[in-house]
DNA sequence: TCGGAACTTCACAGATCAGTATAGTCGGGA
DNA sequence: TCCCGACTATACTGATCTGTGAAGTTCCGA
């Protein structure tokens, strides 16, 4: 795996073949891990030969990188809607991720691409490291903008908070097999949330 | 990898060069993962044949079941000393997980083992996965065992949040670099112990 | 003295890994 | 007409993967 490739390609200007190893891989490097899935069984498995992934991806570490940035956008598109509809109060907005969570959740029993990811990507410069770090620390601005807006005390721990109980849901939805994660999380930051309000 | 051998061997029965391959797979397998790291590495670096290793533990799997159970363990004897040294009162020894996390949490950077091999074993029949998920719930178990002999309110629903606390914790200090991860979950799960209290 | 456990040496199997080289096909736009 | 982008086909490199076979050494305890 060579560490080439900015994960430029938006999405959306791909071509037909690499829109197609792009939904191949993400669903096979999701499912099973990164390690566990070779290049030819993206490249078999997207109709494709391995020349053409190469030349749309440049590496096994771009095409991986493509599939991390994507996976964080469909992530923050679903988060924006919601946002957009429940409108300005920050008390309600803050909650939002919550919200959404059992949604997120129930497309799978993989947990978390991110945390799965960072799982098998031990060195800090990989490329696909910013991609994840800057996904959860995101989320924790995210947290920490609605509670400064809301005049909740002390802002930057309890977005620390609901940062730990937003990823732990997650986690224990998907190995302690905990169905109701989602909600019992939910509860638990309105709680946090209600004790920080003045 | 084949799907042979209990992980029976107990860490305390083990040959002198069979505790130097655990002791390496255990570093290896954590550090850089366990797809990354081959047996031959984990022979090399314990100054051992691959014949040996074989010899000990049967098979790659077995090995890595060996690293997690001797991880489980670690973990419970730690929590189980902690326990001990508070006494019996349920309010505080179901704080004693979050107590402990900053201390188990500073010896590395590469978040939660059974998170991480979780995330490098999607076949739910594996072997390993049965540690893994026998530890989350185990840690589920204990919090809802203190609350229930606490008198605190909803114990099914507050174990769930207490184990997403912790749990999230462990990913939020890994991955989103929150130093003080441990210690705003110590906060909200007190917070939240009081709250259900009484 | 004998047996067995722990371990070494080393060669080997068969698969799979990421990535490249070379050559060619096809269709659409300037 | 010509070129270019997208893609196919196929063969190849060199490394690494898990796991085994066969034989030999060293040392300890009964």
């Amino acid at each position: 795996m060579s560490r080439a490739t900015s994960g430029a390609a938006r999405a959306d200007r791909l071509t037909p073949g690499a829109r197609r190893i792009l939904a191949v891989a993400s669903e096979l490097f999701y499912r099973r891990g990164i390690h566990a899935v070779g290049v030819d069984t993206i490249a078999a498995e997207s109709g494709v030969t391995k020349r053409t992934l190469y030349d749309r991806f440049g590496s096994k570490d771009g095409l991986l990188v493509a599939y991390l940035e994507t996976r964080d956008q469909r992530w923050r598109d679903l988060l924006g809607e919601h946002l957009a509809a429940v409108g300005d109060d920050p008390a309600r907005r803050v909650l939002v991720p919550f919200e959404v969570l059992p949604e997120w959740l129930g497309e799978s029993d993989r947990g978390c691409s991110f945390i799965n990811a960072f799982a098998e990507l031990p060195e800090p410069e990989h490329p696909g490291r910013q991609v994840i770090v800057a996904e959860k620390k995101w989320l924790r601005d995210l947290f920490h903008r609605e509670l400064t807006a809301a005049g909740a005390a002390d802002p930057d721990q309890l977005a620390v908070q609901l940062l730990s109980l937003h990823e732990g849901a997650v986690v224990s939805f998907a190995i302690a097999d905990e169905s109701h994660a989602a909600e019992a999380a939910h509860a638990a930051a309105e709680a946090l949330l209600t004790a920080a309000m003045p």
